[in-house]
DNA sequence: TAACAATGTTATCGATGTTAACTTATGCCG
DNA sequence: CGGCATAAGTTAACATCGATAACATTGTTA
C-alpha cells in the first residue's frame, strides 16, 4: 500500500535517518562542543548500529563538514538580511548581526573556523559556504567605498580589516577573552565604529608618512 | 658517589623524561597539529611505556597546557622586546609581531587560543601566562592614549578592538581565508593603519551621532 | 642498612573511528 | 505479479586511544 506522501522518498527502516542525525549531532554540538560527537553515540541514541551511519556519511569529518555549511548557510542568511540603505548603518549592522551570531551559536562557529578540524580545502561544498558568507560581507565593503564612504584603500585590504575585526571579537567573546555582548553591550559597535572611525585622536585626512609623531 | 652535575635533578631511569616529552609534543604539534599529540605514541618515540608519562602529566591537556604556556611566554617575550618609544610605531609593531608570531607557528597559536581544547578557567597558569601576554598589549594601548596619540576613549574598549583585530587577522591567515604576509607583506600594517587612522573616508574628529551620513 | 618516595613496568578497561562480510527491505522492470 | 538489483541496515572485528590499578625497581635519606 502506497504511503500518502508519495514523491517523498521513503523513509527506509528509520525515518529519513540523515536528516535525524544531523539534527543530533547538531544538538550534541550546541550543548557539548565538536569533541563530544562521537559517531557510536549517535547510532546508540537513534537506535541504530554504528556502521549504519556510514551509508550516509562517509567519514566523521564530513558529518562534521555538513553542520559547519548549515552553519555558514545561516550566517550568510543573516547577513544578507542587514538593511543596506546607508552605508554606515549596513557596515554596523554586519558587524553587529556577525558577533551576535557567534555569541548565539558559539560552538557552531568554533567548527566553522576552527581551523583544527575541517582545513580549508579538504570539503569543496564547505569552503564554498564560507566564501558566499564572506563575500556578504565584501559587497557591504565594496559598496560603502565606491559610494565614497569608505577611503579609496583596496577593497581586499579594507574587507580584511573589518572581517578580522569581527571574527577576532567573536573569537575571544565566546572563549572568555574579552566580555560578551550580554555583559558589555556597547562593546561590538564601539570596537566597530573605532575601526571607522579611526582610533587616533588628531584625524585629519593623511596617511602615516606624514609623521606628526 | 656524587655526579659532576650536584645541584642538577638527577635523570632517573630515563634522561630527564617530562623535558623530552614536552619537546617531542611541540615537535609533534608543529609538524601536525595537537589533534597528533597522542600519548602512547609519544611514549613509545621515547622508549618508555605509555603509564610512564602520567607520573610526570596528570592529563593529557595538561600536557597541552604546558606547550601553549610556553606558547605564551615565547610571544610575551617577543612582544615584549617591541621598542616603545614612539607610541605609533610601538602599536604598529605590536601588532606586526604578534601577527607574525601566528604566522610562524600557526598549529602552537591555534592550540593557544583554541577554545575547544583548553577552555578559560581549566588550567590557572595558562590563563595567568594569557593574561601576562595580553598585559602587553594592553600596556601599549594605555600608555599611546596617555600621550595623547590615541582617542579618549575607554582603555579597555580601544584595547578590545586592537587585539582582536590582530587575533582575527592572525586565525584568518593561518586557516588560509586571508593571505598570508609571505603572499601579502604589507596587509598587516595595512590593516593596522586602517584601525588607527579610521577606514571612513572623511575623518574630522566627530562621532557617529554627527550623523552626516 | 632499612624505610621511603620517585619513577618505571605490565595488564587491563572502556570508548572511539572504521572496515569487512552478511542480511534484509524496497522499488523497479520485464 | 514475481524476481532482482540495490539501498540500508546488521554483527563481528581491528586498531588506536586515554586512563587506571597493581606491581617492580631505582634512588634518596634517616
Amino acid at each position: 500500500m502506497p504511503n500518502n506522501t508519495p514523491s517523498l522518498k521513503f523513509a527506509y527502516h528509520h525515518g529519513d535517518l540523515p536528516k535525524q542525525t544531523l539534527d543530533l549531532a547538531l544538538k550534541t554540538l550546541r550543548e557539548l562542543g565538536d569533541a563530544a560527537i562521537s559517531l557510536r553515540a549517535l547510532a546508540k541514541q537513534l537506535g541504530v548500529s554504528a556502521p549504519a551511519l556510514y551509508r550516509h556519511f562517509s567519514d566523521r569529518d564530513t558529518l562534521l563538514a555538513e553542520l559547519a555549511i548549515g552553519g555558514f548557510e545561516a550566517l550568510t542568511d543573516r547577513l544578507g538580511a542587514v538593511d543596506q540603505t546607508t552605508p554606515r548603518t549596513a557596515l554596523i549592522e554586519i558587524g553587529l548581526v556577525y558577533v551576535k551570531f557567534a555569541q548565539e551559536e558559539p560552538n557552531l562557529y568554533r567548527l566553522m573556523f576552527g581551523g583544527r578540524v575541517l582545513p580549508l580545502g579538504a570539503h569543496p561544498r564547505l569552503d564554498a559556504a564560507g566564501k558566499r558568507a564572506f563575500t556578504v560581507l565584501e559587497n557591504t565593503v565594496s559598496n560603502a567605498r565606491q559610494l565614497g564612504y569608505l577611503k579609496p584603500s583596496p577593497v581586499s585590504m579594507t574587507t580584511a580589516a573589518a572581517w578580522s575585526l569581527v571574527h577576532g571579537l567573536s573569537q575571544l567573546t565566546i572563549d572568555g577573552h574579552l566580555p560578551s555582548a550580554k555583559a558589555e553591550p556597547t562593546l561590538t559597535e564601539g570596537v566597530l565604529s573605532l575601526l571607522l572611525d579611526g582610533a587616533r585622536s588628531d584625524t585629519r585626512q593623511q596617511s602615516q608618512q606624514d609623521s606628526n609623531l
